[in-house]
DNA sequence: GCAAGGTC
């Protein structure tokens, strides 16, 4: 009698053994322990394309074998780092491990096949190598079977254990490629980096406990410290530049209402601004001169790959990449989701979404959204996002759970899910419809848009709540040639803004793009470091490098090595190891490649080691001695706490240095880079006994600071005693900004580093505003020569002053009553109550003002100041405001006026204007 | 004492 097949199948964690043992015996397998006690043993009859067999089902847990140079050359005083370029390095089974060793082999002896249930992707191909390796040794005759599944479905597990392949060792080779790289260059530099700092630097000083600190080297932590490193150093340069802008808004006499974009943006020159301002202001009449109405469709997501489920998890479900991943596996593992490490986001045209979508038309949430997608009413084939890593569908709920059912899950796995279902439903849905209309139009030859949107079918936003979609619902009805007078027309300014902080979202679409760590890593390398002391998370969640993880890639950047830390070291290694997977390359090739391009590193890093001691000792004092004091990063002059650092939880201590002006800094420095210098003219500064009233609350409060300062320094407007809280108050913001700050020598400030230049505004670069620039004087040029020979034009210099009789007014728009609506006003601090007060710019007929009249109320909407048209547009519309009959009349009283009938504030008389009052 | 990648 034939003896039946016995089948060992072994999976890459117990999890996946059970369900397959499972799904593949309709519940009826056999549990039984094994010498490891995390990987039981299933074990059920089955038949095998036909033939009945024995299934005997293992598991290991995840690579069964680790890389490690041999005993001589662990120890790190055993030989200089430099060696392991060229040490041997041993693949063996760990301690912790060898039960699962042993486990595999016993069940090997008692089968005469082996199937391979690992993960389909390139690890998983070399465990299974691992496994392989260990079950031959025990039974040489094992025949080799590859199952390849993407889901923990029966119809899918069927499928792929009736059609087995065998395992492909290509892939296996590129990860042992990947493997011995990592190994080689991530222990000699950090060997080299930790040795060399180690006994240099007093780290207990600065917060560093460990009594043997490590300084990690790795080729993907280092990258990640790269893209942190580098954004803070783009803050740093950042110039704050201003910039000027005209801001046009139209509210049509129905109520609708738009803001119309100025199509040059933002100009830098606020000269040029103004000129194209006042041409505006000289004929603000505004012509339509296209509309574009169309229909737009908005598109449901893409399927979800890993990566973006992060990303959309962080954004909308607020959960850190780490801890979303850890409750995708056990959706995973409890067989409601699809495989959640993938790079897939786009599904297989042969695979049976209708049967996935009627999983879910019994549901109370998004049953009903379900049902119209399988009648197909709402159904569209998902799109594609044209990755594939031809192992897993993108993620997907391969199961409803009934809400029921879950009230025992964490709350936010339960989010997870529902974020997953709508996601996937959204996917399979038709496109959101909405209508836009476009808008052109034209203020003195200068081009404004504006956009309006009206949706009208939302369709997969339908069941995405997380969805927006939306934009100027009333626009006012436009046709082309029509005119209208703005409602307000101003030239406004602004400032450039530094790039943000790093958040995790920017973090982790940053890793993605330049290939640096893997689906499941990726949240791991962000911890790291936090872990090892290189960077910070604050209060906001946004990342900035510590002082000694700025130190670290500041050395390399020094010596010229700034492969060693930039964003592309990762995706050179692994545009190699791929090569290595598709069996274009052989692996021993590949390998000598990059070690000995990274051994060359190692020689140039060592060779200038003095570099790096000399950029971490600008931030940490050496062992003997210390920094100087207040310099960056340097030990602390002696000060008083005024509460808690909101970054690290730290104090916020006032410092008082023997020499130089006192600041305020954390006690956590160098660690901790909160800092803040005081303005220059700074002669003393004290802890007060007045706490802020509004910041770090929650932290037992923090204490102003009373200032002295040096009065001939100041400016107009500013006290000699100061009583300010250094983080919120923005009189002291506004002082340090007119006056500079204090910093102790040797403090960096400003510097472009890592060849980034400076940073300016977002949205628009240097060479851009070259080029804007460059068009905008040319039609400067002409409007001023127009001007110039412009018959009967009024030269329309600043209005003139009643008081001073100089032009020293100025255009103001801060008028609470009338916001939007601009007045003159006197410039001269000390006189702007006594001056005169305001001229409504609408009312002004462009004449000086001494010529025509000045008011002597303040704004307050008064009956002069109803709703007039725009400033300049009531202008030109009405031939200036009060204008009877050919006379000027007075808004708020309805006399008449003119040059000789003046109305003195002063005197409360007619006849004479207040800056020739006799009285 | 070191990497990155699996998984617990």
């Amino acid at each position: 009698m034939q003896r039946t097949l016995t089948v060992l199948n072994v999976a890459e964690k117990n999890s996946i053994a059970k369900q397959v043992s499972a799904a593949l015996s309709n519940n009826s397998a056999t549990r039984g322990s094994t010498c490891s006690n995390y990987n039981p043993l299933f074990s059920f009859p089955y038949a095998l394309n036909g033939m009945p067999c024995e299934m005997l089902f293992t598991s290991v847990a995840g690579h069964l074998m680790e890389l490690d140079f041999p005993e001589a050359f662990k120890k790190w005083h055993s030989c200089s780092p430099l060696e392991l370029y060229g040490a041997p390095v041993l693949k063996c089974v760990p301690q912790d491990k060898k039960l699962v060793e042993r486990n595999l082999k016993e069940q090997a002896r008692k089968c005469q096949w082996l199937v391979l249930w690992l993960d389909c992707d390139r690890e998983g191909e070399n465990i299974a190598f691992e496994v392989i390796d260990v079950c031959i040794k025990a039974n040489p005759r094992l025949l080799i079977k590859r199952a390849k599944f993407s889901a923990l479905v029966r119809r899918e597990l069927e499928r792929s254990v009736q059609n087995l392949g065998v395992p492909d060792e290509n892939l296996s080779k590129a990860v042992d490629a990947r493997q011995e790289i990592d190994l080689r260059i991530g222990a000699s530099f950090t060997r080299f980096q930790t040795l060399l700092l180690q006994e240099k630097f007093n780290w207990e000083e600065h917060g560093i406990h460990d009594e043997r600190p490590i300084f990690s080297y790795g080729p993907c932590q280092f990258p990640t410290l790269g893209l942190i490193v580098q954004r803070q150093w783009e803050i740093q340069a950042h110039v704050a530049e201003p910039f000027w802008y005209i801001y046009a808004m139209y509210r049509a006499p129905e109520g609708q209402s738009c803001t119309l974009h100025w199509q040059r943006d933002r100009l830098y020159d606020h000269v040029i601004a103004t000129i194209l301002y006042e041409t505006c202001v000289d004929a603000p009449l505004a012509t339509v001169t296209k509309v574009d109405a169309r229909q737009k469709l908005r598109w449901p997501p893409l399927p979800l790959a890993t990566l973006s489920l992060q990303k959309e998890a962080i954004t909308h479900l607020r959960l850190p990449g780490e801890r979303m991943m850890k409750l995708a596996e056990e959706l995973y593992q409890e067989g409601f989701i699809s495989y959640p490490r993938t790079e897939t986001d786009v599904f297989d045209p042969a695979y049976d979404l209708k049967a996935l979508v009627r999983e879910h038309v019994n549901d109370a949430r998004w049953g009903q959204h379900a049902q119209r997608i399988d009648s197909g009413e709402m159904w569209a084939a998902p799109r594609g996002g044209g990755h594939d890593d031809h192992a897993h569908p993108p993620i997907h709920p391969t199961r409803w759970s009934a809400p029921d059912a879950n009230q025992g899950w964490d709350p936010n796995k339960r989010r997870l899910y529902e974020f997953i279902v709508r996601s996937f439903l959204a996917s399979c849905s038709k496109p959101a419809v909405g209508f836009e209309t476009q808008v052109e139009v034209t203020i003195a030859a200068e081009t404004f848009r504006t956009t309006g949107l009206m949706v009208k079918e939302r369709n997969w936003m339908e069941v995405f709540p997380w969805a927006r979609w939306g934009g100027n619902d009333n626009l006012p009805v436009f046709a082309v040639n029509q005119t209208f007078m703005p409602t307000e027309l101003l030239l406004k300014d602004g400032m450039t803004q530094p790039p943000p902080k790093m958040s995790e979202r920017d973090l982790i679409s940053a890793m993605e793009r330049h290939g640096i760590g893997t689906d499941a890593t990726v949240a791991d390398h962000i911890q790291k470091q936090l872990d090892r002391g290189y960077a910070l998370k604050d209060a906001a969640q946004l990342f900035s490098p510590t002082a000694l993880g700025e130190a670290l890639v500041a050395s390399y950047h020094k010596m010229g090595l700034s492969n060693l830390w930039q964003p592309t070291l990762r995706g050179a290694i692994e545009h190699n190891i791929t090569e290595v997977a598709r069996g274009l390359r052989p692996k021993q090739e590949v390998l000598d490649e990059a070690v000995q391009h990274f051994r060359g590193d190692y020689i140039a890093a060592a060779g200038k080691q003095a570099m790096m001691l000399e950029e971490v000792g600008r931030f940490f004092g050496p062992r003997a001695g210390g920094g100087g004091p207040g310099e960056a990063g340097g030990a602390l002059p002696p000060g008083d706490p005024i509460g808690a650092c909101a970054s690290c939880g730290l104090n916020l201590m006032l410092c008082q240095p023997a020499e130089g002006t006192p600041f305020v800094a954390c006690s956590g420095a160098p660690l901790c880079r909160q800092r803040v210098y005081f303005p220059r003219p700074t002669l003393a500064a004290d802890i007060s006994d007045q706490p802020c009233a509004t910041c770090q609350l929650d932290r037992g409060g923090l204490r102003k600071i009373s200032f002295r300062l040096r009065r001939a320094a100041i400016p107009p407007g500013f006290e000699a005693d100061m009583v300010a809280c250094v983080l919120c108050d923005q009189r002291f913001k506004d002082l340090c900004e007119a006056c500079g700050t204090a910093r102790p020598a040797g403090q960096r400030n400003n510097q472009a580093r890592g060849g980034g230049g400076q940073a300016r505004g977002r949205g628009r670069g240097p060479a851009g505003r070259c080029e804007a620039r460059a068009s905008v004087l040319t039609r400067c040029v002409e409007l001023l020569r127009g001007r110039g020979g412009r018959q009967g034009g009024m030269a329309r210099g600043p209005p003139v002053c009643p008081r001073h009789g100089q032009p020293c007014l100025v255009k103001t728009s801060n008028s609470a009553a009338n916001p939007g609506r601009t007045f003159f006003k006197c410039a001269h601090p000390s006189e702007a109550q006594e001056c005169l007060d305001f001229m409504w710019e609408d009312e002004w007929n462009g004449q000086p003002l001494g010529a025509s009249r000045a008011r002597r109320t303040e704004p307050r909407g008064r009956g002069g100041n109803r709703g007039h048209g725009p400033r300049g547009a009531g202008r030109q519309q009405h031939g200036g405001r009060g204008n009877a009959g050919g006379r000027l009349v007075d808004a708020a009283t309805g006399l008449p006026l003119d040059a000789n009938e003046g109305s003195c504030y002063k005197c409360g008389q007619r006849g004479h204007w207040a800056n020739a009052c006799p009285n």
